[in-house]
DNA sequence: TCAGGATATTTGCAAATGCATTTTAATTTG
DNA sequence: CAAATTAAAATGCATTTGCAAATATCCTGA
């Protein structure tokens, strides 16, 4: 009789974790490490004076600017009730500023000041290095299909189309 | 003149997020993914009266039990205080035992009771459910590979042996 | 067009979180 | 070996968070 090859398909519910192993099950990987990179970068963050959403905030319209609130908060994977506090402060302190969308007056668009994507631009050489950090020594190869993988997961729990 | 192809090296700061753009950007990907699993997990577990470091716990202990707290909180990705609270409620409901560490009397070691490890085989099949949608239409060695990264970059960023 | 329902955002409040401190115990060092 | 340092866990407290409700606006179909 043949001894069956250890299996670790996710399909089934059948499988314990114990089975499959802390270190071999993805989610558990991704808390961990993004455990460490958002507390590490909180930590750096902190002394700016930000916060994770309004640091995400900056990062995400540094690249989209204009958005609306209820898709930023999809973007920085943040409450709405907590981004509309997030931007409270952001726009006190004049990095952001609101501002009525034209076509439809329940909604608001955010975009980044001249300030604010200064602050950014101050800020991304940390992001950058925490980013460099996590992919040392791994081939740029890698990388991509690793990017390419994450892209299908997202793809596969998303509820929005973005 | 070549055109240079894009480049999107993590190893400089001199790149700009905006190159990269945020569906590139890895960790913006693990947030978005780990955002989404997390929060479904929690509406489900909220059902049963578990929080999420409440939920880890379970999880954890099911694979490595006895472990003491500080160790405790570096798998459940929690801060050891959280987890004190945590601990607190789980004793009460009679899922776990903390017991005195025979070799260091500050120390505390955690177990799971008998209720606790059916909890979590009741509860299991639920994040079994999520985890195998994440891979939903993902082959064994590709998902196998990303695991692999994953692996390396919690070498390249832990703090911890484990 | 008007009622009923959906959507965008803000706000109130209770609960959870994180940080700093405390307590107790172990370890190091002069 | 005593004093100083480090470490484990719990606790106090201020802040943050998330949920639910409130407000204002838009859309749909009878």
């Amino acid at each position: 009789m043949m001894d069956r090859p250890p299996c670790d398909k996710p399909a089934t519910g059948q499988q314990r974790l114990g089975e499959i192993g802390l270190s071999n099950y993805a989610p558990y990987l991704m808390n961990r490490i993004m455990g460490l990179y958002n507390a590490s970068l909180r930590d750096e963050m902190a002394e700016l004076g930000l916060t994770t959403p309004k640091m995400r905030t900056l990062a995400v319209l540094s690249v989209i600017d204009g958005l609306l609130i209820r898709e930023l908060a999809v973007y920085t994977v943040a409450e709405q009730s907590t981004l509309s506090r997030a931007l409270d402060q952001l726009a006190a302190e004049a990095l952001v500023r609101r501002e009525n969308d034209p076509d439809d007056s329940r909604a608001t668009r955010v975009f980044l000041t001249e300030q604010g994507r200064t602050a950014f631009e101050t800020l991304w050489p940390r992001m950058a290095e925490s980013y460099a950090r996590m992919f040392r020594g791994i081939a740029d190869d890698e990388r991509h299909a690793f990017v390419g993988t994450l892209q299908k997961v997202l793809g596969n729990i998303r509820k929005h189309e973005f």
